[in-house]
RNA sequence: GGGCGCGUAGCUCAGUCGGUAGAGCAACUGGCUUUUAACCAGUAGGUCGAAGGUUCGAUCCCUUCCGCGCUCACCA
C-alpha cells in the first residue's frame, strides 16, 4: 500500500459516532484498536485451516466494535531501513530513539508474562517488536486476541534489547488483517514439496531464502530488457493463441474459441511471428513469452515456461553468440555479483566469453564416426538401447544428446548442427550438411538455441511441407502458408536467439527443480476445495464437501 | 505411461509383529519484563489419503483409486 494521508470520513458517510478513531492510522493512539468497519460481517471461512479459536478472536474483536480487516493499512517505515537506521547498542543509528512505524506478519509470539517479543515479517527482512505492558497501559490485555501470522502495525521507539538487537517497543499496535490459518511449524517451516508449491504464499515468507529467489528472476528479466533496450532492440507481444503450432517440435495443447468456432494452439514457440515482424522492418525485436507444450513433466519441464526470443535484422547466428553470452554474464553479475554459481554440486563461471566446440567434431569424438554416417548412426543407437525413431536426422541427434550432452559441463556453446534437425535455420555457407545453428549448454542443460534464420520463401515451403510428410508425431499439422507468404515479402538477413529463462534462473540460482523457479508450478488440482458447514450445521451429513 | 517410495494432529515426525494412536512445535489455560526453536505446569486437538477385500476385529495385511516425490521413458 502506497503511504498517504486519508481525509477523515465525513460523518453520516460509513462513519459512526467512532470516526475520529477510524482515521488515526497516520496518528495511532495508544492502545487503539481499529474502529469498526461498516459493520459487514464476513462470511464464514471456507476451509478446514481456518482455526476455531482465532475465529472466536474475531468474534471476539467484532463483540467489541473493532475491525479485524479494516480498509487502510499503516504508514510504515521499510523494515531494512528500520535495521539500518537502528545501528547497535555502541553505535545507534539515525533513527534510533525515534518513534517509527513498522508493519508486518507476526511470526511467532514470545510471551514473558509482562513482556511479548514479536518477530515481524516484511518484504526484505525482519524486525522484532517489543510488546511491553507498561508502555501499551489500557490496550495491553488486547495482546490476547493476536496470533502468529497476523497483520499488523507497530508504532513505537526504535531500540534494542539487553542482547542488542534492534527492536521496535510498542506503544500501539494495530491488527491490519487477521489470519485465521495458523502458520507452519516454527522451526521447520514448509518442507512438504507439493504444499510448498500449492501454497507458495506461505512457503514465500515462511520458508527461507524462497522469496529471494524470485527477487533474483525479477532482476534477471529486468537486466535482459535493460540490456536488450540498450541494443535498440523493441519487447513485443505477439498471440499466444496460435492457428498452427509452429517454430518448435513439440506436442501442443488445444483449445476453442467459441464465437469463431474454431480450435487454436496454445503458443509453442512465439518464434514465426517475432520474424514476420522482422519482414515487417522492425529489425531488433524481443519477447519474453510464456510457452505450452502438451509433455512430460520433469526437473527441466513444466508444461507452460518462459522463454526469451529476439531476433535482429542484419546480424547472424556468430552476433547472437555474443548476446546469448553477454546476457548469461549480465544476469550473473546483477543478480549474484559475480559470475561464478554453484549448481548441482559443481561451480560454474558464467564470465564471458563461452568456449564453442563444433557439433561435427564433438560427435567424431565421442562415437568414432561421422554424424552423417546414418548406418552407423543406426548401429550406435541400438548399442545405446535408444528408442529407433524412423526419422534418421532425429535418431542420429538422439545418438549425439545421449553421448555428448552429459559432458557439456559449460558454459559451452556447441556449433554448427545438422541441417536435418534445423528446420528454420540457414544453411552453412561450404558445407551443406550443417547450419548456422549453435546451442548453449550448461550443467549438461540446453539453456539456449540459436541460428541464421532461413528466409528463402521456396526452401522454407520445402522443409515445412517435409516436416508436415514426416511421421513425427511432434511435426506440425500443415504448412504455415502465412508464414511462407511473409517470406516471400523479403526478410533481411536475420539471426535469432532463444534462452530458456527458467533454466538460466535456475543456474543462477542455484535451484535443481524448474519447479522452484516458478511461483506456481503446474500440479493436478486439489481435490478438497470447500469445508463442510460449520460443526452441527449440516443438514444430514450429506451436505459436506466431496472428499474423493 | 513404467519402476521405486511416501501419505498418521494445523506443522515436523514416531508407532502399532492386526486389538481404532503418541512426541515436539503451533493452539487454549495458568506462571514469568530482555527472548532468539525462550522456559515451566496443565488442557484440547486425529473417520491414521479414499474405497473395497481378508479377519471376530484393519491405521497396520491384500486390491484398486487419488495425490506427491525420485527415477526411466517422453521432452529439437
Amino acid at each position: 500500500m502506497r503511504a498517504r494521508s486519508v481525509a477523515p470520513l465525513p460523518t453520516g458517510v460509513g462513519a459512526t459516532d467512532r470516526a475520529p478513531r477510524s482515521v488515526a492510522r497516520d496518528r495511532p493512539e495508544s492502545g487503539n484498536w481499529n474502529a469498526p468497519s461498516a459493520g459487514i460481517p464476513s462470511p464464514a471461512p471456507m476451509t478446514d485451516l481456518a482455526h476455531p479459536d482465532r475465529l472466536q478472536k474475531i468474534a471476539a474483536l467484532r463483540a467489541q466494535g473493532l475491525d479485524p480487516y479494516p480498509a487502510r493499512g499503516v504508514v510504515a517505515t521499510p523494515i531494512p531501513v528500520l535495521l539500518a537506521g537502528a545501528g547497535t547498542p555502541e553505535a545507534p543509528g539515525p533513527l534510533a530513539g525515534t518513534r517509527v512505524t513498522v508493519a508486518g506478519r507476526i511470526e511467532l509470539l514470545r510471551d514473558f508474562g509482562k513482556l511479548v517479543f514479536a518477530p515481524l515479517l516484511g518484504q526484505g527482512g525482519r524486525i522484532q517488536a517489543g510488546l511491553e505492558r507498561d508502555r501499551l497501559g489500557e490496550w495491553w490485555p488486547s495482546r490476547k486476541l493476536l496470533d502468529g501470522g497476523d497483520q499488523v502495525g507497530v508504532t513505537g521507539v526504535l531500540g534494542h534489547t539487553k542482547k542488542g538487537e534492534p527492536t521496535v517497543w510498542a506503544e500501539s499496535v494495530t491488527l491490519l488483517a487477521k489470519a485465521v490459518a495458523p502458520p507452519p511449524e516454527k522451526w521447520h517451516g514448509l518442507v512438504d514439496k507439493e504444499l510448498r508449491y500449492r501454497r507458495r504464499y506461505v512457503d514465500l515468507w515462511a520458508s527461507e531464502g524462497v522469496a529471494q529467489v524470485f527477487v533474483k528472476r525479477s532482476q534477471a528479466l529486468s537486466t535482459i530488457r535493460r540490456y536488450l533496450e540498450g541494443e535498440g532492440y523493441l519487447e513485443v507481444e505477439t498471440p499466444t493463441l496460435h492457428p498452427i503450432a509452429g517454430g518448435a517440435a513439440a506436442r501442443p495443447f488445444i483449445t476453442h474459441h467459441n464465437a469463431l468456432d474454431c480450435d487454436f494452439y496454445l503458443r509453442i514457440a512465439p518464434e514465426l511471428y517475432l520474424k514476420r515482424l522482422v519482414v515487417g522492418g522492425l529489425e531488433r525485436v524481443f519477447e519474453v513469452s510464456r510457452n505450452f507444450r502438451n509433455e512430460g513433466l520433469s526437473q527441466r519441464h513444466n508444461p507452460e515456461f518462459t522463454m526469451l526470443e529476439l531476433y535482429e535484422a542484419q546480424a547472424d547466428y556468430r552476433r547472437m553468440l555474443e548476446i546469448a553470452e553477454q546476457i548469461v554474464e549480465r544476469c550473473a553479475l546483477a543478480v549474484n555479483g559475480t559470475t561464478k554459481v554453484t549448481f548441482r554440486g559443481a561451480e560454474y563461471d558464467l564470465g564471458a566469453p563461452f568456449p564453442r566446440v563444433g557439433y561435427t567434431e564433438l560427435f567424431r569424438e565421442r562415437n568414432g564416426f561421422e554424424f552423417d554416417d546414418l548406418a552407423r548412426v543406426r548401429r550406435r543407437a541400438q548399442e545405446l538401447e535408444l528408442h529407433l525413431v524412423d526419422d534418421p536426422w532425429k535418431l542420429m541427434n538422439d545418438v549425439f544428446e545421449a553421448t555428448c550432452e552429459d559432458g557439456l559441463a559449460g558454459p559451452v556453446f556447441v556449433v554448427d548442427y545438422p541441417i536435418g534437425i534445423s528446420p528454420l535455420a540457414k544453411q552453412k555457407p561450404g558445407d551443406p550438411r550443417l547450419a548456422e545453428r549453435f546451442e548453449l549448454y550448461v550443467a549438461g542443460m540446453e539453456l539456449g538455441n540459436a541460428f541464421s534464420e532461413l528466409n528463402d520463401p521456396a526452401e522454407q515451403e520445402r522443409r515445412f511441407v517435409e516436416q508436415v510428410a514426416s511421421k513425427d508425431p511432434e511435426a506440425p499439422g500443415e504448412v504455415d502458408w502465412d508464414y511462407v507468404q511473409a517470406l516471400e515479402y523479403g526478410m533481411p538477413p536475420a539471426g535469432g536467439l532463444g534462452i530458456g529463462v527458467d533454466r538460466l534462473v535456475m543456474v543462477l540460482t542455484g535451484q535443481d527443480s524448474i519447479r522452484d523457479v516458478l511461483l506456481f508450478p503446474a500440479m493436478k488440482p486439489e481435490p478438497r476445495a470447500v469445508r463442510a458447514a460449520p460443526k452441527g450445521t449440516e443438514p444430514s451429513g450429506k451436505a459436506g464437501p466431496e472428499r474423493p
